[in-house]
DNA sequence: ATAGTAATTGAAAGCGTTTACATATTCGAT
DNA sequence: ATCGAATATGTAAACGCTTTCAATTACTAT
């Protein structure tokens, strides 16, 4: 299409061939095989009259450019379904408004509110989230925090504040704030809770309910600051009454439901006498697990045994009886690790330490051992 | 460290500072703000004595490349601590290495594990995944789309083929494939089943067993193509014997298992000569609430009522009783979508249509009607 | 009107890769 | 040794944006 001449408000006519110019690589409009070529801010700016420059302007910093000007850019843009190279604006900024998270497992509700959580917060903020699981590996983590730190991330969330050391050094190196989760500590930015003295006050509450042979049954706790305290809390509770748990009522199992189940024989095999009364569990699958059993065997509970859950998963309000369980609040701890990240990324570190309260959640599963 | 001058294996020797080339533009190991600086290809290179474009090739097609020189490069890097900038990769090569992928919910365990297998497979083709969820609204998910395709993603992953229309002239004028799951399509490239099929067999397996008043309840079917066909199913198996499903017993509930509790309510509220006999329900959360709440009542399941779940969630099959319920193989629909969109992205189009084949697991929620 | 100041805009230099093309090197066959 | 083909490497131009700095334009108060 020959356009007559006349005042041209770009910086150059475009659509004949200029003479003084070698050919440009390219035809502007179409590929090499035909294909129409996406929009760039260089053809919006052609098309508003304006500079490349102030193309960039409208768009980032609109208040930055006269609102005439503004408008024409915005018609362009729209008009040519311009849609801004994210790799090329990363490349320039330095900073890809990504942020990357990894989570022990996706089979672990707990987990997945909160990565769904966080991720609503990020994405309202203008960010996306790259997310990975561990499986609990801390290999696995390291390699996927290298896959997140190649690809640019902005920030990092992890659960929990064990991780290979290496991680540190790198995230440190690329200078990427990471906000730790699920667990506190006092020499990184996180936001969680005390997982010793969340099981501690379970155990007491068991313990004044005349309970004397505690178990407790959670995942793996190597290199788990959330599992392992657990336990802990359970066996502190006890020793402060001069009462120790005995060895065997300590499971380790794998996660998940089937694991339970598993651990509910373990416990249950020996004679009456030995076996436990009441089990908190370190989490509300391994809880559920261990009800199934139980109702498979035609042990009462919470009559014959009374059981505890963790996180207060959404199965567990409906279970017959009800699970009684310590809620954690994982949609907080998602926002506020967005948003303590978000002000790390900010430059501003004032967030340190935001701290979590879970809650016993009272419902079918305790109750006095028979035999008082 | 200086070498005795020898037979040296590279090009050039390197440890020494080449006089004849100007000085680098800026000091090539810090800032301006005295910070270190990551090391780029450029700095690989001088330390490697070789050109920055025999950098890229030993890192991307070492094959190309004689091996004396990989191998110093590769040391360089190495030392350095070299870490590809992926915007600039991909903004050279116009491909982010990145996919993304729009759930409905992650309420939802089924999309969850879908995700998760999905994610494992791309991880390992050397994609990241970005995932977001709609909430089950076409705008929101037209909305995440717009926002995943300005990240330049290189493909990406939906959920039923119910979709704002713009959202595939978006997807085509980036040239970005879509891959369609859950539910089948002739026009689409898609790994799914046959949603209607599932549950029509479903119900004539109740049908068979004498039951003639069934009863369905789904999460929404406005702009669903899974739980619609799946309420179809019943209608239509009832319908080839004769048999109408009543309006009442036609239930569309908000998704999750609260819901699945008052849908109990409002389905077993008449008088008993009208109530269903048998339940299917779109998914496992659903099912849960209905036996939970039927528990509660002390209506007896599968004595009083019949249940049939969908997608043998992990919490089904140590329900008491166990669920029965249609499985769906979420890992392997994750999976295959992952390779389809792997080779859609590879240009090449072999892959069509995938259909994965629902299965009835029968265990203790399903029983003939109280009353033959 | 007009000088001085503030607000806009434009030109051009990056950001760190990849890759087409040109050049240099290697190697096998004579 | 020597030539030619094949292979390896280097040079430099993109990729599409942001941003500094300078130049221009728009105001404000004389």
């Amino acid at each position: 299409m020959v356009k007559p001449s006349g005042p041209v408000t770009g910086t150059q006519a475009l659509s004949t061939i200029n003479p003084d110019h070698p050919l440009p690589r390219k035809n502007r409009s179409s590929n090499s095989d035909g294909r129409t070529r996406l929009p760039v801010a260089q053809d919006v700016a052609e098309l508003a009259g304006v500079s490349i420059a102030t193309v960039s302007r409208a768009l980032n910093e609109p208040e930055k450019v006269r609102p005439a000007t503004r408008e024409a850019v915005m018609k362009a843009a729209a008009e040519l379904g311009f849609v801004l190279n994210s790799a090329a604006r990363a490349l320039s900024t330095r900073r890809s408004s990504t942020v990357g998270v990894i989570v022990p497992s996706y089979g672990n509700e707990v987990f997945v509110r909160a990565l769904s959580s966080f991720q609503r917060t990020m994405r309202a903020a203008g960010y996306q989230v790259l997310a990975a699981s561990s499986e609990y590996d801390l290999a696995t983590e390291m390699q996927e925090v290298a896959f997140l730190l190649q690809r640019g991330v902005d920030g990092l969330m992890l659960v929990g504040g064990i991780h290979d050391p290496a991680l540190y050094a790198r995230a440190e190196r690329s200078q990427v704030p990471i906000i730790q989760s699920f667990s506190l500590s006092d020499r990184e930015y996180c936001v969680g809770f005390d997982n010793r003295e969340a099981t501690f006050r379970a155990a007491n509450y068991l313990l004044d309910l005349g309970h004397k042979r505690l178990a407790v049954v959670t995942g793996t706790r190597e290199n788990n600051d959330r599992a392992a305290p657990r336990a802990e809390g359970v066996h502190l509770a006890m020793a402060e009454r001069g009462l120790k748990l005995s060895p065997v009522h300590d499971l380790i199992v794998s996660s998940g439901i089937v694991a339970g189940r598993d651990a509910f024989s373990q416990l249950m095999g020996g004679p009456e006498e030995q076996r436990p009364t009441a089990i908190i569990c370190g989490t509300d699958e391994i809880a559920l697990g261990i009800m199934s059993e139980a109702s498979e065997r035609g042990i009462d509970i919470p009559r014959a045994l009374s059981v505890i859950g963790f996180n207060d998963s959404s199965f567990s309000a409906v279970l017959s009886p009800p699970l009684t369980t310590i809620r954690v609040d994982a949609d907080e701890i998602g926002k506020s690790s967005a948003l303590a990240l978000l002000n790390l990324m900010g430059a501003r570190t004032t967030v340190q330490v935001t701290r979590i309260t879970p809650e016993l959640v009272l419902r079918g599963t305790v109750a006095p051992p028979e035999k008082l």
